[in-house]
DNA sequence: TTGAAAGCGCTAACAT
DNA sequence: ATGTTAGCGCTTTCAA
């Protein structure tokens, strides 16, 4: 049980080769699962193992076969709620695929960017990699070949070797926009994402969609930097404008600044104007009032990504089976009602429930 | 420029030395920053490098060095606020200091748990690690001979070579606690995380001292689970028991639902009860009404333990210099006040800021 | 200041 | 079903 580390001394393949009477091949054979090892012999190579606290070399094993079993993310450093749920399911799903995961962030506004932490991680060696959530800082084309899961962005992103896969962030952005539509608002306000972040765009190409698909007018977009801070300062500037019964924000911490402002600017939430966020954080429910919303579909995309990401790896031939649409999840709690003097067709009963017990459709 | 993968046929130290008319040991000796080599040589080398696109090998340098200049990190797989953000300074302090970083996450009430993550990353091969905010299952003892830090729990429960660092969560606990004192209440309730956490064991720790240092009574503790909804059923039962001025919850999610369950029951924030949080999530200077709380000092943390833990890896026999104390960030926002009474004594002028402009005392 | 030789611990290809 | 022989691309001696 002991852990002897990969220092000198520790113990090699063929030191359990020799204890268990076998050639230090058919050690190998047994700790990779190869076929054509007797029950007995293997039991055997098993136990002189343990007894010597034999631990592969992963290193060695790298060198030897040309593969490291790992995958490299790239990926912003980070702690707003989506980027780093994602990483998190990125982890699973790449440890149940059998992959070993390296990270490295990237930082807004670095100049090297995405390109210098792909290089780091061709070094360090890896597989494949995942570049999540990138943001657009001009023109980076990666020129790697070893393939490259691109998530949240277009696949041309990653180069030549690249795949994509997408929560659907569009589809959820018009989701929450025809949620507000169908409660009978005239049309809709957006709180956009910076727009640098391909999510943002995603998000603002999503609720025009939504808008235009009824032939509704779209309204200036307002674009704020993520923070609660900037989706309070943009709450001011709705309420001032005066005609605002519906906004969309780009994430739930928007959401969040801006109703405080609209309450602050005397308008009451939903009951004057409605408010849908994107995420679904964690908080979401409990704030008032609680926050109707969509929650992106992480560990769905990082599974399905990383299925073609090792597939990419592993048949290199194999035509890459198409992405399967994530699902949309629509989050209804008590920040959206009704307009207040119908604009649109008479909605069936309006409520005002800032103080409701908060309610999760799930 | 061209990304050449690990793949075969990638140039190789040997063919940049044929290029550069020198050993292939002078090529070693310029990537490595040794001493002894020309700068004309040098220059030579590094041009030959760049013509083929020569990288080094990281898997062939580990093996014939022992060392894999990467450090491995064992993290709860959890979007929760103080982790990942944990994370993304762990990373950032590791590439700062030369290091790769390894990440497996582990679920929690996952039986394996830290011990098989640790198992996989000396497998992989890393020359150190870190386990951050580990959970207590029961007795774990790591038994590695390769440094460990551990972040935010004891230092005994990484193994013999385990140095260790912390947020400082019970000093922060105390002042959370302190603020409502000082603001006059008698005493104050605690909603407590998870109590295999040790992260919530401090901040029990800190509430505890707080209390006890003013000989104050220490009222029975609920217990959460982290999350807003807990937050919530703990308000409830709070509100209920009548004579509650002022809680501190263990992080700012359960504050949230806290004072969401106790807006319904009719009680005012800060008015009637105070509520302290802890974390500064990005939302909390935007809820109603804006929460006070504590910030975590994760980046001095993160670096502060690297510093030690490479100080470990690179220098084993050096004595470890003492972590000095991080520093304690309390943000007052307008969820404190004053009892309603004047409990103890009368304090400087009441507020009610419900709808007061967020401000964050930095 | 530079070079030559000898491995690091494994996997791959080819025996048997 | 198992063993033998060569490397993988570096770093590490040691020599010049």
């Amino acid at each position: 049980m002991g852990g002897q580390g990969g220092g000198p001394g520790a113990p090699r393949a063929v030191d359990v080769a020799r204890l268990a009477g076998v050639s230090q091949k058919t050690v190998s054979r047994v700790f990779n699962g190869e076929r054509y090892v007797s029950a007995e012999v293997r039991e055997r190579v098993l136990r002189a193992a343990e007894g010597v606290g034999y631990r592969l070399n992963g290193a060695a094993r790298a060198l030897a076969s040309g593969r490291t079993r790992s995958i490299g993310v790239v990926t912003l450093g980070t702690a707003l709620y989506g980027p780093a749920s994602l990483l998190i399911c990125i982890e699973r799903a790449a440890r149940d695929a059998g992959y070993a995961l390296r990270v490295v962030n990237t930082l807004e506004g670095d100049p090297a960017g995405v390109a210098g932490a792909v290089e780091s991680l061709l070094e360090q060696g890896v597989d494949g990699i995942v570049v999540s959530e990138p943001i657009d800082e001009g023109s980076v084309s990666l020129s790697v070949d070893i393939p490259v899961l691109v998530l949240g962005a277009p696949a041309a992103f990653g180069g030549p070797r690249a795949v994509a896969a997408g929560v659907g962030a569009e589809s959820l952005a018009r989701a929450a926009t025809e949620h507000l539509l169908d409660l009978g608002h005239v049309t809709v306000h957006h709180l956009a994402g910076p727009q640098r972040w391909f999510a943002a765009r995603d998000r603002l190409q999503g609720w025009r969609a939504a808008l235009a698909a009824r032939e509704r007018e779209q309204p200036p977009v307002i674009e704020g930097d993520w923070s609660a801070s900037s989706g309070y300062t943009a709450g001011h500037e709705l309420a001032a404008a005066g005609d605002v019964t519906a906004v969309f924000a780009a994430n739930d911490d928007m959401a969040v600044g801006l109703i405080r402002a609209l309450l602050e600017a005397g308008l009451r939430v939903p009951h004057d104007v409605s408010v849908v966020g994107f995420d679904d954080i964690p908080v979401s429910a409990y704030v008032t009032p609680p926050l109707t919303t969509v929650r992106q579909p992480f560990d769905a995309v990082a599974r399905e990504g990383l299925r073609l990401l090792v597939q990419a790896i592993e048949k290199p031939d194999a035509e890459p089976a198409p992405a399967g649409d994530p699902p949309v999840e629509l989050v209804v709690r008590a920040s959206t009602a009704p307009p207040p003097t119908g604009g649109g067709r008479p909605a069936p009963g309006s409520r005002d429930s800032a103080h409701a017990p908060p309610t999760t459709a799930d």
